[in-house]
DNA sequence: CACAAGGAGGCACAAAAATGCAAAAGAGAA
DNA sequence: TTCTCTTTTGCATTTTTGTGCCTCCTTGTG
């Protein structure tokens, strides 16, 4: 990768998340922190970035407009994006729905990155556009705009063909008794698909997620390969003592 | 090979892919690095391509992505998406696929249309998202993340079983004589498909795109119901007369 | 104040660029 | 053709650039 071509990538990505870690950069971009330091550098004596101790912050209007309020609380989610990353292998088929966990794991996704990710949601596909090495397949299906995944006969139809290495599911109400559950039924009916078709399922749940209910059950907990999350104590990490656990803070 | 004719090369691969290693350029064109670099510092003096460490990015906008290119919203295009907008009716099932000009069309389109948009384009669904009377369905298929529509078998096979009222098509290039073309022929069968399922087909050109031609032709330009573009005289209305033009200023 | 995390500066290595030179390839004229 | 002259190309050597690693210093945080 070139340095300029790094670096413009380093300016978009500013202009999209108004903050960034050096060490965060240096995974998604697949180089040393000396590197990115030295990046983080040139670029704000050109005065494209501010760089400040840990990162680098976007020049110009901090406007809080609706982009930002996304990015507001999506510290945890970073974090857990970063956990899951271990369970990311090259040349891995991987299954991924909706929401805004899995976008912002996408997001953070190395852009060496070799894989082939199939998704039915339009904005995890379009945040693959740089990643040069990801064929991207998309699902077909009616659009639910409520959480922009396409659903229905269609889909689950699509996903009779495929198998998957990993699904990285995403989990809207978990509970260690009921299982995991959605308010939607066709989103069920999906979701229940691609466990289904694929060999293990990962899910990246905020605590505010655990011990929720919704009316469609998608599966019991134990079909999760790996549950990570945040803040657990003890007691409910027993509930959970079939699956792997990842717990960040 | 003739030094004219090799940086004449250089700069037109330069063009599509924005950016170049000197390495794989000399790989690519037979002569050795010395000679490739000799060649990008005559170009970067020209002005042809900014030349960097490891290679040269091209002049203007350095990167020139799908995201970018959304952002700018052409006056033009709006116009022209204006005059489209007459040909659509609610309870209509209008097929449409990928382009920033129909991506201009459909930020346009009212909130309070009722009817069925098929699209292949996932930023085409993401601009839906606010109109709720609109159902989307969304094609599955590989991501052709150049112009971020689905193609491929899948594509096609989906499009079998669909009826549209209206096709809008992007359109790259068409001639009076040769018909509409694409560079790719994936994008070639699956724009043909869709003039196929659909009872009338709507292009929105602009007069940039006006007597341009490229490697795979998808059908003569007779097969289009209406065409919308701007700026023709006399001379090249008569040679579209066998189908409705609009012409807007 | 202590401790961890980040940053600065130096060093080393590899890859790429500049430079000088000679061979090769054309172009034009006898 | 053959010869000369110029342009272009390839090779060898030196210089520069980009990157990672290491050590030491600085900053932030409890």
């Amino acid at each position: 990768m070139l340095k300029e071509e790094r670096q413009q990538i380093i300016v978009e990505i500013l202009e999209e998340e108004h903050k960034i870690i050096a060490t965060d950069l240096s995974r998604r971009l697949s180089v040393s922190e000396d590197t990115i330091r030295r990046d983080l550098k040139e670029l704000d004596k050109q005065g494209l970035i501010k760089r400040v101790h840990s990162g680098a912050l976007r020049v110009g209007p901090p406007v809080v407009d609706f982009t930002t309020r996304q990015h507001i609380s999506s510290d945890i989610k970073t974090i857990l994006a970063k956990k899951a990353m271990d369970f990311i292998k090259d040349e891995m088929v991987i299954l991924i729905d909706g929401g805004t966990t899995n976008l912002q794991f996408v997001n953070q996704l190395p852009l060496t990155l070799k894989a082939t990710i199939i998704t039915n949601s339009p904005p995890i596909a379009m945040a693959l556009e740089d990643h040069q090495d990801v064929e991207v397949i998309m699902i077909g299906g009616t659009l639910f705009k409520q959480s922009m995944v396409t659903l229905g006969i269609d889909t689950v139809e699509a996903l009779e063909t495929m198998r998957a290495d990993l699904y990285i599911m995403g989990v809207y109400n978990i509970d260690p008794h009921i299982g995991i559950s959605v308010p939607s039924i066709s989103e069920a009916l999906v979701k229940r698909k691609m466990v289904n078709v694929s060999a293990k399922t990962l899910a990246m749940v905020t605590s505010d997620k655990l011990d929720t209910v919704s009316n469609h059950i998608i599966c019991p907990t134990s079909q999760l390969t790996y549950l990570i999350t945040e803040n657990v104590n003890d007691r409910v990490k027993k509930l959970y003592d079939n699956q792997e656990i990842v717990v960040v803070s």
